[in-house]
DNA sequence: TCTGGGGTCCTAGGACCC
DNA sequence: TCTGGGGTCCTAGGACCC
């Protein structure tokens, strides 16, 4: 029984890339993406050129923030609609190797070799991923870092290791060394809160999380999570390249340039983003069964509260009473920063 | 002093039913 | 008047991902 080929493919700082591509004067240059482009307004960067990025702004942290290190930079907006263009063709390009493609945002993908007659698909993953990777440089003119692995969680680790423009690949024989003395943090799904809360059970290696007993973690993290952690620590993943899937809730919110007090304003807002993310619901000839709204204050204590209609549907009027009455149920004792509206229960 | 936006999945607890 | 146990559905919140 031959074991499955994985390959994990990322483009290297693809908004930069593209940018550079529509604004070949910005080479050389320091510039900032992110949010509306107003490094006055709230918002976080998404993504920074080598030039800012000397200066410390790094991806993540404010477009205030990102000013004051280097307020030389240039400020654009994030130009969803061209990194869309150029993410089409990317993942046409991996379509051409195997029907399974799954897209992980734009710019990355896992790609599922299939086996040929029974064979090993080890080598053929090898062949196919450099192939890919100069098609991507040639025709896209994008560099990108790939992995290879038995599954999607070394593959990914693996393009991860070598970045940018690299080239990693594991066997399963080779998966245990490889994972040994890696921090639990680089583990897929191990994020800042779960590495902590595992630091302070003593386990810090991934080896360490191996040689800990299930019940111990499924005790600590619940069954599900606890036992994703085990399966993990061995190299285990069993989840399959899913090539398309439709969304299961849609999602819209805004954060005030200025904190709001005036529940009319509230009010308001929500009306704009639940028309908003109704079309989406339309355009998608989708129904919803579920409402939630999210209000955050001024101090970041976030609440949510979600109601569910009779039956699903995509008329502005049931879900507005919905999103309303919601609203209506929420104590407003201080400044608000933040309001959302989420769908769900799509069908 | 500051902390976006769009998603997924999991957990815990309560309601409800048989 | 008291009240088990299993299953399912719903809601609220949190962790994680890009």
């Amino acid at each position: 029984m031959p074991g499955r080929a994985v390959i994990h493919i990322e483009l290297d700082s693809f908004f930069v890339s593209v940018e550079m591509k529509m604004r070949p004067e910005l080479k050389g240059t320091a510039f900032v993406i992110g949010a509306d482009g107003d490094p006055a307004k709230r918002g976080f960067v998404s993504a920074v050129s080598p030039e800012a990025k000397r200066k410390g702004v790094k991806v993540g942290m404010t477009l205030r923030q990102a000013k004051k290190l280097c307020a030389e930079a240039l400020f654009y907006p994030a130009d969803l609609l061209s990194y869309e263009q150029a993410s089409g063709k990317f993942m046409a390009i991996l379509g051409d190797y195997s029907p399974l493609v799954e897209s992980f945002g734009l710019d990355e993908a896992f790609v599922e070799v299939l086996s040929d007659k029974g064979k090993d698909p080890f080598p053929a993953a090898l062949s196919i991923s450099n192939e890919m990777k100069s098609r991507v440089k040639r025709e896209l003119g994008l560099t990108a870092s790939v992995g290879v692995g038995p599954n999607k969680l070394i593959a990914k680790m693996c393009s991860e290791a070598k970045r940018p423009d690299g080239f990693f690949a594991i066997e399963e024989t080779e998966v245990e060394k490889f994972l040994r003395d890696l921090p639990v943090g680089s583990l897929c799904g191990v994020g800042a809160r779960t590495a902590q809360r595992l630091g302070e059970l003593g386990i810090k290696t991934v080896a360490e999380l191996a040689r800990t007993p299930v019940s111990h973690l499924e005790r600590n993290f619940g069954p599900i999570i606890g036992r994703g952690l085990n399966e993990h620590s061995r190299g285990i993943d069993e989840s399959p390249v899913v090539p398309f899937s439709e969304p299961d809730s849609l999602w819209r919110e805004v954060t005030f340039d200025e904190d709001a007090a005036d529940p009319y304003i509230l009010k308001e807002t929500l009306y704009a983003l639940t028309e908003d993310v109704t079309a989406r619901l339309k355009a998608s000839w989708d129904k919803a069964l579920t409402v939630t709204i999210k209000v955050r204050f001024n101090n970041f204590m976030t609440l949510t509260r979600s109601g569910s209609m009779q039956e699903a549907t995509d008329s502005m009027n049931d879900i507005w009473r919905t999103t309303l009455k919601l609203l209506e149920g929420v104590d407003l004792p201080r400044p608000v920063r933040l309001v959302g509206v989420k769908l769900s229960g799509l069908v």
